[in-house]
RNA sequence: GCUCAAGUGGCGGAAUUGGUAGACGCGCCGGAUUCAAAAUCCGGUUCUUCGGAGUGCGGGUUCGAUUCCCGCCUUGAGUACCA
């Protein structure tokens, strides 16, 4: 017996629907994540939005419906969901229009977070909003702030390969000084020996520090936008100018903060293996990190202009130091060393030959400085004053710093002195020498200083194999050598060449990497092995930027030098023997004829020396020993990442915890005093003097005794005691808008802890996202910084993972299809005396429908003069006192122009009237329709833009259609990751289904909800038939559609799970299914993507919880068993006929039964089969 | 230039390990219902000279290729002389 049940007639209202459920996810907190939970856990992520004052278009939601859909699957499967949705709220936007309107960015900011809100929970999203993070709430951004600190307080040991804190540092500084330290650091660090650590004064101390933190100051150069008064990204510049506005960029330095995340750079690559992310984004994070494997060589240079250096004496480096204009002072040295004064005579008499047991140089460079006497290997220098110091104490005050600063020690004597006593001043020299340890300027350290003066050029090769197909080398024009060793012949040519080099724009330089351009310097480096000269010349194709500025350059196996060497006509020493594919060399054949070879197989090395005979991989490993026993060079990694500038001159952005004591150093602010909370300013623009907009806050100092701390004006803090007084200036930068979304992730495990940015038990339990779903945009922002950020957090015993989202889907961009008129008009003639303005109001704009302008854009002379009649006659009806004629049929404009989707229909056709209200240029324009009286548009693809009018906002949809119906169609569009156009027209495919699926759950009489049940003991009770009877078909169709959607969810092929609920429902309207047992099971499986109807119809059931925890109904494959298989039967693989035959014939059965079939004959037409490929279950297919 | 992704009807797209190419939907065409329209329902819809041909183009492997291999073309994205 079957039992009947009847509530009541309804038709699909989805809008009161999707209210109803709405309110009640809300009421119930439905989707709310415990943190504590017998289930396993699962963490679906969306990549945090910007609340955009423009709202929501239907472009955003879909990675958002993608996500909603997997999370709530996974809930049906029994999962302990995290779906959390929150806001990446500072940023430029909000406080581009702060500056416009003066209108407070938390204000807009908050008001577009409202608007968000309210079309996100329209579309009926499962997420857990009592998780809701702000990156601009100061209770969050606290957290941010900390992060800071953390990494202001850590360095990268390299031994160790992770962040440590700062005090293990301090701790061998004092104990061992640098020497030994192997860190991630600035490049051009002093050693100093653990005497001298402890001798720095603390701000010296501090100084040194910052080169070695994680985050620290530095000098950067960047683009400068006056303007603005801002920083730029290199991305927010376009064509050289400012994507905002268009104005001017220039290159400043300027002193900001940076993150040290090439400390990362190996383990961001290494870590890339472990995650399943797609390809490309991890190909472009490849890229970005941009590792090259290679080794570091010396090249001494040979020859100096003042010829006073030989090549080839291994004692050379640390010998003479020298900034740019040491080639000037070189000279001058030399003359002074020639007159001495009296006093210098007498005490160079002594101090020479090793009189005290230390080798001294007399008038010797240090930097830019010309110091009297100086002993290298203890950095003492010693002065002798004359008369003349008494007028220039100052000056000589100031180099002393600077050259205490390079770890030296200067001593200073007078003329008196030295003539009168020196046995006392010799004493006094003794007694420095004595105290200072022994520098050794070969340490591992100074080889990381750049290259200058006559340690050579350095070089980074990825091919130290080729070393004996050196020709040449390459300097970068920006080069610091380049002055010093260019030679007075070449002086002009090289001068010239910088200068044409430095005017040149970035934007030339790219446009134009064809021509080849260049200037040889006169000197000549030293080959390492081969010792002979290799001329040094400058030339744009070499970086300044990457490695060392200067490229060994080897024109038979790297096409850049090969071109130069052409275009210079210096020689191309060939290398490569290449290999036969018997293993044997063929020596005839030229390989480098007419370009360079660049393979790195294929190939033995000749003309090598000991390379000789060797492949690209033995002569690698060769070489670079070699080169090491010479000390002339190493196996070396290189990485493109450079440190990421963390500095923003922006209001509306963290705030650093960060203030400037009286020294000047950075100091950190207290945990306990967090958060440093945004200062109220006045206007968002810099200061007059230029200072980022937090200068124009009246209280930016802070002010702090003991436990005690506030913020205050400047005059305040000025006024303060200065007993046990903490403080000075706070910073004036804010952080970049990838700070707060770098760990965001982690808060939603705990968003609501204030004792730590996340509580331990959570993030033990949440771990890492499981599934990330965002646009592939942020592919090496977000997405790189975030990692590194992870790492650090890791290495700091902060997370327990490393890696923080274990699988990441791009989900393509729905573009936009926008819709254009045609204007069109004439060059006008008139009389001079019956003119008429053209400018003239009543002057109207002209447009013609997209066939006739196809038509006449194809020449077509018939409709052209039907347009020309049409154009004159209407300006002569407008301007009835003029004489207007037209220019030729050449000075016809025709121009296509956006016109707003939203009057145009599915088939392309304007709403005329919606088009002239418009706008009021508008309102008297004339049509040329199409001859049915229609007036069609022109469509075209591109991104949606509010500038292009092809913005489609999902209200409107989500009204006429419901959020149902926008789910199913925005999965339905194409795959995820693909780009896509909008289509409005398409949607009523989907809403057609819906209500389909209504009338399939409400077959009762004028459409009144009707389900059978077969159940016995059925929630509403009754009796029985036995369990599936008669439902055959019906469970096929579901259990077909059950694997179907379980597979297609699992690998986020959500399009077509959408198709293929459109089946099974076809299917089971034609089968005029009733029965529970199908339709109860079918709702879960569509309750992901339809999460309204599902639960509305599941409530109809008489189900009184939510639909949203149902277990997911489990596949049977026992009812998709077939008895008989339709096989298609080809011949010579094409299929020409299908033909029914049971399931279990065996390959023998089924080629007779295919061979006696009259079809088969047929088609044959009298021929024999050579051959029948017969496959069970699958085809028949007949050769011959 | 390099790297990655993608090219299938009028359109969005499907074909999951090589096995019936064009599922599903839109649009279009025809029909039913209606005074009429909307809505709904039914049927058709790759091209075709009715033999066949056909998944960007040209080759190859295979009994059989949208799927695998080689070469090319086009489009999109990223990157910009990376030594």
């Amino acid at each position: 017996m079957t039992l009947i049940f009847i509530i009541k007639r309804m038709t699909y209202d989805f809008n009161k629907i999707e209210k109803k459920w709405q309110d009640y996810w809300a009421k119930n907190q439905t989707f709310k994540a415990e943190n504590k939970s017998e289930k396993p856990k699962f963490y679906v992520l969306d990549m945090f939005p910007y609340p955009s004052g423009a709202g929501l278009h239907v472009g955003h939601p879909l990675g958002y419906i993608a996500s909603d859909i997997y999370a709530r699957y996974k809930r049906h499967q029994g999962f302990n969901v995290l779906h959390p949705q929150g806001y990446d709220s500072f940023g430029l936007p909000a406080e581009q229009y702060a500056i416009q309107t003066g209108q407070h960015p938390a204000v807009t900011t908050a008001e577009n977070i409202k608007t968000y809100r309210r079309q996100l929970d329209q579309i009926g999203f499962s997420f857990d909003w009592s998780r809701e993070v702000r990156t601009s709430d100061p209770s969050y951004y606290k957290w941010t702030q900390w992060i800071f600190i953390q990494l202001f307080n850590s360095w990268y040991n390299n031994d160790s390969n992770k962040a440590e804190d700062i005090s293990t540092l301090e701790k061998l500084f004092a104990s061992e000084g640098n020497s030994k330290v192997n860190a991630v650091c600035d490049a051009d660090i002093m050693s100093f020996s653990a005497e001298d650590w402890n001798a720095f004064d603390s701000k010296k101390q501090q100084q040194i520090l910052l080169q070695y933190r994680l985050t620290y100051l530095a000098e950067t150069e960047v683009n400068w936008c006056p303007a603005l008064g801002t920083v730029l990204a290199n991305d927010e510049i376009v064509n050289g100018v400012s994507e905002r506005g268009g104005h001017p960029v220039i290159r400043k330095k300027m002193t900001q903060w940076s993150m040290r995340i090439s400390a990362y750079a190996e383990r961001l690559l290494q870590g890339l293996d472990k995650i399943d992310w797609t390809d490309s984004l991890k190909e472009s994070q490849r890229n970005w990190i941009g590792k090259s494997v290679g080794a570091s060589v010396v090249f001494p240079i040979l020859s100096f202009p003042g010829g006073e250096e030989k090549a080839g004496s291994q004692n050379r480096a640390g010998y003479m130091t020298g900034g740019n204009n040491s080639h000037l002072l070189l000279e001058r040295a030399r003359d002074m060393r020639a007159k001495p004064t009296l006093a210098e005579a007498a005490l160079w008499e002594q101090l020479r030959n090793k009189n005290l047991d230390s080798k001294f140089r007399q008038q010797h460079l240090i930097g830019d400085f010309i110091v009297d006497f100086v002993c290298l290997s203890k950095k003492l220098i010693v002065e002798v004053d004359g008369k003349i110091h008494e007028s220039q104490l100052e000056e000589d005050a100031k180099r002393t710093e600077i050259l205490e600063n390079d770890y030296y020690k200067v001593v200073r004597f007078t003329n008196e002195e030295v003539l009168g006593n020196i046995e006392n001043v010799l004493e006094k020299i003794q007694n420095e020498l004595a105290h200072r340890e022994c520098h050794k300027s070969d340490s591992r350290k100074s080889e990381q200083i750049p290259p200058s003066g006559v340690r050579g050029i350095k070089v980074f090769t990825t091919r130290p194999d080729t070393i004996f197909g050196v020709s040449f080398m390459t300097l970068a024009p920006e080069h610091e050598l380049v002055s010093q060793i260019t030679t007075p012949a070449q002086k002009g040519d090289v001068e010239a060449y910088i200068l044409a080099t430095a005017k040149r724009s970035e934007r030339d330089r790219m446009a134009d990497v064809k021509t080849i351009s260049g200037a040889f310097t006169g000197a000549y480096a030293e080959h390492p092995f081969t010792k002979q000269p290799i001329p040094v010349w400058i030339g744009d194709y070499v970086l300044a930027g990457y490695g060392t500025g200067a490229v060994m350059s080897v024109p038979c196996g790297d096409q850049r030098d090969y071109d130069f060497a052409k275009h210079f006509n210096i020689p191309i020493p060939n290398i490569f023997s290449p290999l036969t594919p018997k293993g044997g060399t063929e020596d005839s054949l030229n390989l480098i004829e007419t370009e360079a070879f660049t393979e790195k197989a294929g190939f033995v090395l000749k003309n090598s020396d000991f390379l000789n005979g060797l492949d690209y991989k033995e002569a690698t490993k060769k070489a670079i020993q070699e080169l090491e026993k010479l000390g002339q060079g190493e196996g070396k990694t290189n990485y493109r990442l450079r440190d990421a500038v963390f500095s923003r001159q922006r209001y509306w952005g963290e705030p650093f915890p960060v203030y400037y004591d009286e020294t000047g150093m950075p100091q950190m602010i207290d945990k306990k005093f967090l958060p440093i909370e945004l200062p109220e300013v006045e206007k968002y623009l810099p200061t007059e003097t230029g200072e980022p907009p937090l200068g124009n806050a009246k209280e930016w100092h802070w002010l702090q005794y003991g436990d005690d701390a506030k913020i205050v004006s400047k005059e305040a803090f000025e006024s303060s005691s200065p007993s046990g007084r903490l403080g000075g200036a706070l910073e004036l930068n804010t952080m970049p808008g990838w700070a707060g979304s770098s760990w965001y992730f982690n808060r939603y495990m705990d968003p609501g802890n204030t004792e730590a940015f996340a509580s331990k038990e959570a993030l033990d339990y949440w771990k890492d996202v499981d599934l990330y779903i965002g646009g592939s945009e942020h592919a090496t922002g977000h997405l790189l910084y975030s990692r590194f950020w992870q790492k650090f957090l890791f290495d700091k015993g902060v997370v327990p993972v490393d890696e923080y989202a274990k699988k990441l889907i791009n989900q393509g961009m729905i573009l936009g299809t926008s819709a254009f008129v045609y204007r069109f008009s004439w060059m006008v003639m008139s009389n001079p005396d019956k003119g008429f303005d053209i400018l003239d109001p009543k002057m109207p704009y002209f447009f013609i429908t997209k066939s006739k302008y196809e038509k006449i854009k194809e020449g077509n002379a018939e409709e052209t003069k039907k347009t020309k009649d049409f154009f004159l006659n209407t300006l002569n009806e407008i301007f009835p006192d003029s004489e207007i004629s037209l220019g030729g049929e050449i000075s016809m404009q025709l121009n296509p122009t956006h016109v707003d989707v939203s009057f145009v229909n599915s088939s392309d056709e304007l709403n005329i009237e919606q088009f002239k209200n418009w706008r009021e240029y508008y309102s008297n324009a004339k049509f040329i329709s199409e001859d049915d009286g229609t007036f069609k548009v022109k469509r075209e693809v591109e991104k949606m833009s509010k500038s292009k009018y092809n913005v489609v906002n999902p209200d409107q949809i989500c009204i006429d259609y419901g959020a149902d119906s926008l789910r199913l169609y925005e999965m339905f569009l194409g795959p995820l990751e693909q780009y896509k156009p909008w289509n409005t027209a398409g949607i009523t495919g989907v809403h057609n289904f819906l209500k389909k699926l209504w009338k399939l759950y409400h077959q009762g009489e004028n459409g009144a909800f009707y389900v059978t049940s077969s159940s016995p003991s059925g929630r509403l009770g009754g009796a029985v038939s036995p369990p599936s009877e008669g439902l055959g078909e019906a469970l096929k169709t579901l259990h077909k559609t059950i694997k179907k959607v379980q597979e297609d969810i699992e690998n986020f092929s959500f399009n077509t799970s959408v198709s293929t609920f459109m089946i099974a429902v076809n299917e089971l309207t034609a089968q005029k299914c009733t029965s529970k047992d199908i339709l109860e099971p079918l709702l879960v499986l569509l309750s992901p993507y339809a999460p309204h109807i599902a639960e509305e119809l599941w409530s109809q059931l008489g189900h009184n919880e939510s639909i949203s925890t149902a277990a997911f109904p489990i596949f049977d494959a026992s009812h998709l068993v077939e008895s008989s298989k339709n096989y298609p039967i080809s011949f010579n693989g094409k299929m020409r006929f299908t033909l029914e035959l049971p399931m279990d014939f065996d390959a023998k059965q089924i080629e007779e039964a295919v061979m006696a079939n009259e079809k088969t004959q047929e088609q044959l037409a009298g021929r024999t089969p050579k051959k029948v490929i017969i496959v069970p279950g699958k085809i028949v297919n007949i050769v011959g």
